[in-house]
This record gives C-alpha cells, structure tokens and sequence, in this order.
RNA sequence: GGGCCCGUAGUCUAGCCAGGAUAGGACGGCUGGCUUCGGACCAGCGGACCCGGGUUCAAAUCCCGGCGGGCCCUCCA
C-alpha cells in the first residue's frame, strides 16, 4: 500500500521530530495534515525531511503534500505487478456470514434482495481481505405455515406446476387456502394436525416438505445466479428445534429463565424479558437462535459472525448477545447485527393497497426494462447489455448508500445517463477498456504531471484504505462512493489529456491500465456485472 | 409509557465512529464547450448542516432537551 508507505514514512520522520500528533488524510490540503495550534508550524516544516514528501505550515496546520511524481511510478508499478491482488490483505480470520434468508415457499422481496445484495458485498470484501467466509443461507422453513401449505398442496396441489414453478403454484394453493377456510373452518384444525405430524416425523409430510424446500432453493439460485451470491449452508430453522429445547433447560439452570403460567420466560440484566417457550412446549424464533449461534461456533469456532438482517430486529439481536454473554460465551462479543432499512418502491403504495408483494424478480426485470428504453431513446439498444445495466443499477442504488438509511427506487434516476449512477459508472470502465484495447504497456516514466493526472493517482492510492474502511465499519457504500469518485476523476483526465498518440503515451496507458484494474476490484467486490461495450 | 435509527439546497447523497481550514458530490434549472481515445462526456453559475441549550480556543460531528419521519417492546419470524 503506497499511501500506506508513505504515512509510516512521514509518522517515522514526525516522531524522530519531537511530534506527536495524529496524522490525518486530507482532500484537499495535500495528502496528509497534522494539527499544529500550540506547535510552531514553521519550525517543523522546516526540519521535516521525507523523500517524496513536502511539508508546508499553513493556517494553524501543517499539511503534507506527496509528490506524485516520486511515488507516482512507484504506485503504478505496484498496481501493475499485483494486478487484481492489489489492495489485498491477509488478514486470517475465520468469519461467518448470514445473509439473504428468505422463506421456503415463498418469493423473495425487495427486503431479501438489499439483504443478498448486502450480504454478498460484505463476502466479497471480507474474502478480499483474506478471511476464511462461512456463507449461511438461513431458511424460514418452519412454522405453522407448513401444516396449510401441505394440507392445500394435498387437496388442490398441480405435479407440473409445482415442478415448472413451484413457488408460483405453492403460494397458488397457500392463497387457496385462506379463501376456503372462510368458507370450512376444519381445514384450519386440520392443518395443525398435520403440522405436529411433520414436526412429529411422519415420513409422507416430511417428504413433501423437503420437496417444497428444495424447490424453492432451486427457484432462489436463480436469482443468487444473477447476483453472484454464493452460500456454503442452506440451513434453517428446523433444524434446531430440538437444539432449542435443550437451550432452554440450559437457561433455566443458569438462573437466566424462570417459569410462568406454563410458559418460560427470559430474564437477562440489559435487556427486556421476553418469552422463550410458549406453554405449548414449542419454542421461538429468539430460542432457536440461541441454539443456532451455540451450534455455529462449536462448529466453525468463528473470530467473526455477522447477521444481516433488517433494522426492525435490532432488539432482536440485542437479546440474542445479551443472552450469550450472560451464558458465558466469551465470543458473543465478536456477533454483530449488520442492520439495513427499507427499500421504498415507486409503486409501492399502490401495490401494498392491493395486497400485492413485488418480488425481487420484478424489481430487476423492471430495472431491465427501464435500461433498454434509455437505450432505445439514444439509438443503442442491446437486449445482453441492458439485462447487465438494469441488474447493476438495482445493485448499486442498494449499495451506494449507507445501510442504516432508506433506499428509494426511483428507475429514472437510478438509470439516468448522467451522475452518481451505475450506467455512468459502466461508461467510463467502458472507456478505459476501448483505450487499453488499442494500446500496449510499454516502460514508463512518471514526470511533468498535470493537475487530472495527479488526481488520478491520489485516488488510485487511496484504493487499500478505502476497502479496509469499509470492512472495519462493515459499509459496503465507502466502496460505491470511492468507485463514483474514481470514475469521475478518470473522466476528466480522459477530457483533459490524450491517451493514444501523445508524446506522454506510455505513462498514460500505464495509469489507465491501473484505473481499469481498480474499477475491477470495486466493481467486483460491490457485486455488479461489467459490460465490455454500451 | 420505554427503547433504537434517521433528519445536510427543490430532490437525493458524502462527511458524524476518532471535533479543526471555504461542508464534498449528484439530479433538476441556467450558461458554455466539445462530437471523441465510442459524448451515456466535460467546464461554469446559483442554492443546505431540523430547532434550542451545553462542552470546547473550535461543533454537521460530542452531551442534554425538543420537533419531524420510521422501527421495536412476551407466547410471529
């Protein structure tokens, strides 16, 4: 890492002065700045002495300017040599991830695609940064939902359907159900019946359970495919039901849950109480959690677990820490909540009235649609290509803001041709592409920079950081803005300063070459597709 | 009633964790350039830190109190 370098350099050089402050990255004062209110200025500017590195005392600062001819070379030959690797760490972790999670049986929304989406982007960055990524897709595949699901699918079930669009046809007949329970209150008890007889193992449910699980895996790699998301486990809930109970026991022994009125109830300094065995003898959402999280580090002995989940469970998983701390497990404090908040659809007030849920599906197809009218309207319409410009910028209006805040889709403006969007961004990688393309690398010299040009390759240096913020602070949007900024400044270097056939043209194809592999990188650890041509 | 998150120009957004120099962008609006190394480009103009206190030499940033929006508080997940 150059700028990395460079800092260690200048913090050596400062101590060997006398100072002590802290050294902070600056836009717009030079590269690096330290505070100098009751330091004399003057003075250290003068005696510092870095290789590369000028110091000015300005105002109440003294700000460090790197000379980018010096490290410029420096920089590309590094990003040249390391290629896809440059920025990379080995950092050694081992990290669970669980993201995505949708229900069995039921389409993905707009909320399960932020989640993959997030979620994917965070793999990608961790995996960057060389930790071991445990991917779990953990599936909503139980509940009382299943006992209707089967008793409709029994009654008024379609084979082929199911096989040609099992999701389509399950959520058919679960519909189905609704109405005619209306009409036969029965089916409502006989549902339950059969939900104890799945849970109690009856071979026919239990089958056709798994059948409806495995085909809605299938339907959602569909989408996973399109996304370039990847899982390593598709668990679920089922799976831990039993798990729970034996959590519970452990609870009440360690003084942490006490029985009422048949019922089990959680006690944990911190947070609220809260029940964690209905009086049925069947356990919650927050149990099997427990069981979970327990089960997962006996099983990974994990350094780092991170849940992506929506805001609205916050207090969810402060229980759930809470929980696991107040158990003993040292660990509970490396479990982390990554929280998002929710997609507002141009549509979607209209919709919900209806009663109708958009999928995740029709949100990129529409994307899709959007692109290849901007297309049409500018005379280059390409069905391979606007599938690729709709899907990124459904990606990168979910990534280029912060996770906490609302994201709202608005297609005319996340497909705009012009600004902070993913077709802009494709552009200018386009651009750099079709210049390298009629251009070879040659030995280089960095000299008589001008003012884009140094630009440029601040921000290339800046790439290591960027991504090692963005996994510290688990924020995916510093990568988007980074990528935004970089594009910008690549195209007004691209304005400003010829590439083929000036007398600067090996030094130029070297910086481009290395534009391009950052953009690479970005793109890739954001998630989105790249397209050679628009 | 209690808790959490968000509040930056007409609209969207960065910066807030770790307080410092003229709050960075974008869209739309207005003006101009260029038709290329593929113009889905570039340059210029105007416009913003929700309110009130406090801490500090210094607050968009930290603390307290409001207001506005969203979410969550026991047998759903």
């Amino acid at each position: 890492m150059v700028l990395g370098e460079i800092r260690e350099k200048v913090k050596k050089e400062l101590k060997k002065l006398g100072v002590e402050k802290e050294l902070k990255r600056s836009e717009k004062h030079g590269d690096f700045f330290i505070e100098a209110f009751d330091l004399d200025g003057e003075e250290i500017a003068e005696t510092f002495k870095v290789e590369g590195v000028k110091a000015k005392a300005e105002g109440n600062y003294v700000n460090f300017y790197v000379d980018w001819e010096y490290w410029g070379k420096r920089l590309l030959d590094k990003v040249l040599k390391e290629g896809e690797n440059y920025g990379r760490e080995k950092m050694g972790k081992k990290v669970v991830i669980e993201y995505s999670s949708p229900n069995v049986a039921k389409p993905m929304h707009v909320g399960h695609l932020r989640n993959t989406i997030l979620g994917n982007s965070l793999c990608r960055i961790y995996e960057f940064m060389g930790n071991k990524v445990i991917k779990i897709n953990w599936l909503g595949d139980t509940g009382t939902q299943f006992g209707k699901l089967i008793l409709a699918y029994k009654l008024w079930g379609n084979e082929e359907e199911l096989e040609k669009n099992p999701i389509k046809e399950l959520l058919r007949v679960y519909v189905k159900f609704h109405e005619e329970v209306e009409k036969d209150p029965k089916l409502e008890e006989k549902a339950r019946e059969i939900y104890a007889a799945l849970e109690g193992g009856k071979e026919e449910f239990v089958e056709l359970w798994k059948r409806f699980r495995e085909l809605s895996i299938r339907e959602f790699k569909r989408i996973y495919d399109l996304l370039g998301a990847e899982f390593d486990e598709y668990t679920g809930e089922s799976y831990y039901i039993e798990k729970a109970k034996k959590v519970v026991e452990e609870l009440k022994k360690k003084g942490l849950a006490y029985e009422k009125e048949g019922s089990v109830i959680l006690h944990v300094e911190g947070v609220p109480d809260t029940v964690i065995m209905k009086k049925d003898g069947t356990t919650l959402y927050l149990t099997r959690d427990l069981a979970t999280a327990i089960d997962r580090y006996e099983k990974y002995k994990f350094d780092l677990m991170l849940y992506v989940v929506g805001s609205e469970q916050k207090l969810h998983f402060r229980q759930l820490f809470k929980t696991l701390e107040a158990m003993g497990y040292e660990w509970a404090k490396n479990c982390k909540h990554i929280s998002y908040g929710l997609i507002r659809l141009p549509e979607g007030k209209i919709s919900t009235r209806k009663g109708r849920v958009i999928t995740a599906e029709e949100v990129i197809n529409r994307s899709v649609e959007e692109a290849g009218k901007v297309m049409r309207g500018i005379g280059k319409f390409n069905q391979e290509v606007a599938e690729k410009v709709g899907l990124a910028a459904v990606i990168y209006s979910i990534l280029k803001v912060d996770p906490e805040k609302f994201v709202e889709f608005k297609w005319e403006e996340m497909l705009r041709l012009k600004g902070n969007t993913a077709p802009y961004l494709l552009y200018s990688y386009v651009r750099a592409k079709h210049i390298l393309d009629k251009a070879e690398l040659k030995e280089f010299e960095v000299k008589g920079l001008k003012e884009q040009e140094r630009r440029l390759l601040k921000k290339l240096s800046l790439f290591p950081l960027v991504v090692k913020e963005a996994l510290e602070r688990n924020k995916p949007n510093f990568i988007a803005n980074y990528l935004y900024g970089l594009c910008d400044d690549f195209n007004r270097f691209y304005e400003e300063c010829q590439v083929l056939g000036s007398e600067k043209e090996e030094f130029r194809v070297a910086l481009v070459s290395c534009t391009k592999i950052v953009l690479e990188n970005c793109f890739k650890l954001l998630g989105m597709p790249l397209v050679e041509k628009m």
